[in-house]
DNA sequence: GGAAAACTTGACCAAACGGTCAGGAGAACG
DNA sequence: CGTTCTCCTGACCGTTTGGTCAAGTTTTCC
């Protein structure tokens, strides 16, 4: 599978060329929306190179979804399970809202594949990705325990903050359509109001 | 536009059936990944007969976006201006809980049509839409005013609500994929997490 | 019962699509 | 400088897609 030491230059950036524009191409139209055409044309090359370093459409597909799952999961793994609870949570959503931000292709790009059933990525979901939430949830659970974090379903908090950080990447041109005028701070006011939702739910209260 | 009052019964029972088969082709597919042979099969006709009823793939999809978008805003609407704020509030979550249980097809077209760019309901957001959603957001900012529910930014509150709620039917797959065992009752833990969630964050706090 | 209207369909079309291939252009290296 | 391997492309292919149409069938209504 992932043998292929012999990676020239031209490879190298044709590869990363293409990858880039259908990122861009599949996060704005869905696997089926999108056409090689559009993803040559992106790149900048023939449609016949694009399939020179890719052996089909779904090659690059599945490549760029694979590719990018451990990126998109990499601020889960920084919670640290020694720190302050709900300033690690509450790290969590700012990471992630800022990658709504910075990388909105990517998150479209598995809102899209998600929303259609994640065909292609079921695996995935129901293999490591549902091993990393579980620990996590478990670690919620033990804090919870501890009396450091309020009582909460720890499965569905990490739901939610999926939800609403993801929320301004996926559904960005809802956002933009009711906010219209404050577009130039919606993403601090979306930072501060998470701020406050998730900090009156998980700071405990003493007894 | 709307001029079609010679509807016979045939009509109706047709032109019902293409917007159910379509609704269920484009919901799991999205507008370009759904075909009218899938619809036209779905509905139990064939091809040309759809298009005898509606007179392009275009034209059954717009039909069924703005024929929905009403269904789809009603609890928007039915919030109580007069009602006791976090109880009202708290109700809406719920209803808008129920629709994504009861009618995930509906949530996960909008969804597709909206990750995509909203390129065929951008009209609809950036008027009607945005209408009641500044209506509702000042409603809640009197609330905030009067001290019957805690500071909070009105119109991420409304995003984080649709973030939520909606998550459980656009994202379905992935809820399933990671919770496997406890799906029985998991719509009614979102349940009890959301009215947790939003019950902290809303309730305000006497000084 | 029969004419008119509404309904249905198999056969067909042009365009778009994913993908192939033979062969030419360019880089790498001795 | 010439050979070898990599890179690139125009032309092409079979299939799928949205959509049309003439002709046939069913329903409606007098």
């Amino acid at each position: 599978m992932t043998v292929q030491q012999p990676q020239t230059r031209i490879q190298k950036r044709n590869r990363d060329l293409i990858q880039d524009a259908a990122l861009g191409v599949f996060s704005e139209h869905g696997f089926r929306g999108a056409t090689l055409d559009q993803i040559a044309s992106a790149a900048g090359l023939s449609k016949p190179n694009v399939l020179y370093y890719f052996a089909s459409k779904d090659e690059i597909y599945t490549q760029l979804l694979s590719g990018l799952l451990e990126t998109w999961l990499d601020p889960l793994r920084a919670i640290d399970p020694e720190g302050d609870p709900v300033e690690e949570i509450l790290g969590y959503v700012r990471r992630k809202l800022e990658m709504s931000r910075d990388l909105p292709r990517e998150s479209r790009l598995f809102a899209n594949e998600i929303v259609q059933g994640a065909p292609r990525i079921i695996d995935q979901i129901e293999g490591p990705l549902k091993d990393l939430v579980d620990a996590t949830a478990a670690l919620f659970e033990r804090w919870i325990a501890e009396g450091r974090l309020a009582p909460i379903h720890p499965h569905h908090l990490i739901f939610s903050i999926w939800a609403t950080t993801q929320h301004y990447a996926d559904f960005n041109a809802q956002v933009i359509g009711i906010l219209q005028g404050a577009c130039e701070t919606h993403f601090n006011d979306a930072s501060d109001f998470l701020d406050t939702l998730y900090r009156r739910t998980l700071t405990p209260v003493p007894t």
